[in-house]
DNA sequence: GTGTCGGTTCGGCGTGCGCCGAACCGACGA
DNA sequence: TCGTCGGTTCGGCGCACGCCGAACCGACAC
């Protein structure tokens, strides 16, 4: 079978540090650009895109180009649950975070953040148990969207019902936070909602991280359709 | 943060053939000592040695000193779930499998095998469908136990009802099977399964391996209690 | 056209790490 | 008490790979 060569294989594409940051930026959904990317890690272009090629040949990413740009994103929702799962085994090391900065960073995160294309942290967790209260969700296993829940997303949300159509991709799953140790909606439900709240500006991102911040026009939005308060004061 | 550091550490412990090796032998879930994984992975002691403390370094093994013999396994179900999530990732790649001999062990592999501690393969998927026909299992999101299925595991089954108290670990789980790409049942409810069937007899391990066989007194059993049919023969 | 800029290719450097064999230690059995 | 055996430690070898800078290519702006 050769598995285990396999397996060796699949991990090491993600045991080098710049290799695993990048995977990292991506988490947030979007596509980056090489030397975005570049800069970030703070490696060379040439380094870069040695790497890209091999994250790239390896699948977890895909590519476009365009014009003089190479864009990579995440191949897909399978690859972004990889990563989280694997972020979720780090075990919780000693005296971290070390930085002030880094610190108020994974307080962002903690907060709330994007998860690929939908949203974890605290906000994705409150708005997950706020669905479960209204009886939007099923909590009989895992997470299941009730009918008033469906209703609920066409009507209150405005998501198109075409798009709520069982395809390839579940229609929820339980993601498990690595922040909050708790289930949070993902599947297709959880990445309309993360949308529709982009796209009313009740989110936004702050700065280009994947921590996001609730507008007080999304505090009030959140409160209206689900009953949620004060997400944003405590702590 | 330098959470790119830690992901990179982490999937870092699975990026050696070798080491990727002995994981998948320990996807068994038993324990094996230093010896026999040396052998089967084809590498030196003393290098086995060095690998084994780097997987119990990095929490993905724990081990037990008996005499002088070194013992390893698993950390845990965590642990084996994130080995079947990384596996389940692979491509199919291109002309595999090779030889005659790695296509009946694929084969045996698919029938029926264990993950962990829980049955997978064809056999695991088909005791879930079955558990789902018969009103066990409610499919509502994922696999949930229903109040039938929790009578029918005590007392078909023979499991304590003290030991489905729910604890730390979730009663059930959907576990995504990489070779029928369809879910079966893990968590507790699936431990349990696995153990009473090996304490009956209905199951066997072929050779040293995860796969395992039906017994005809376990064809009868499954045929009786959950009116499955001919798992064996087809294929 | 010319300059700028994102990306790629290539050569070369340093090092991390996977491997082994030899020596050693401690547990068990005769 | 002495051999055997599982496991460990240590030194050393060699390869793989992550990194960079320099040169180059193609797209875009002026």
């Amino acid at each position: 079978m050769a598995r285990g060569a396999d397996l060796a294989k699949l991990a090491a594409l993600l045991a080098d540090e710049t290799r695993a940051e990048f995977c990292l930026a991506l988490l947030d959904g979007r596509a980056w650009t090489g030397r975005e990317l570049a800069r970030h890690a703070g490696v060379a272009p040439s380094t870069t895109t040695e790497h890209l090629n091999r994250l790239v040949a390896g699948g977890l990413l895909t590519e476009r180009r365009q014009g003089r740009h190479r864009y990579v994103q995440l191949a897909g929702p399978h690859t972004a649950e990889l990563l989280e799962h694997l972020i979720g085994h780090i075990q919780p090391g000693p005296g971290r975070p070390r930085t002030l900065r880094s610190a108020a960073t994974s307080a962002a995160l903690a907060r709330g953040r994007t998860c690929y294309d939908h949203l974890a942290g605290r906000l994705g967790v409150a708005i997950t148990d706020a669905m479960l209260g209204n009886g939007l969700l099923d909590h009989a296993a895992e997470l299941a969207l009730t009918s008033t829940g469906r209703t609920w997303l066409t009507t209150a949300l405005g998501v198109d019902p075409a798009d709520l159509r069982p395809g390839r991709r579940p229609l929820t799953r339980a993601c498990l936070d690595w922040t909050e140790r708790r289930s949070h909606l993902a599947g297709l439900s959880g990445a309309h909602i993360c949308r529709r709240l982009h796209e009313n500006e009740w989110i936004k991102r702050i700065g280009t991280s994947r921590a996001v911040r609730l507008t007080p026009a999304g505090e009030q939005a959140l409160h209206r359709l689900l009953g949620l308060e004060s997400l944003n004061d405590d702590q």
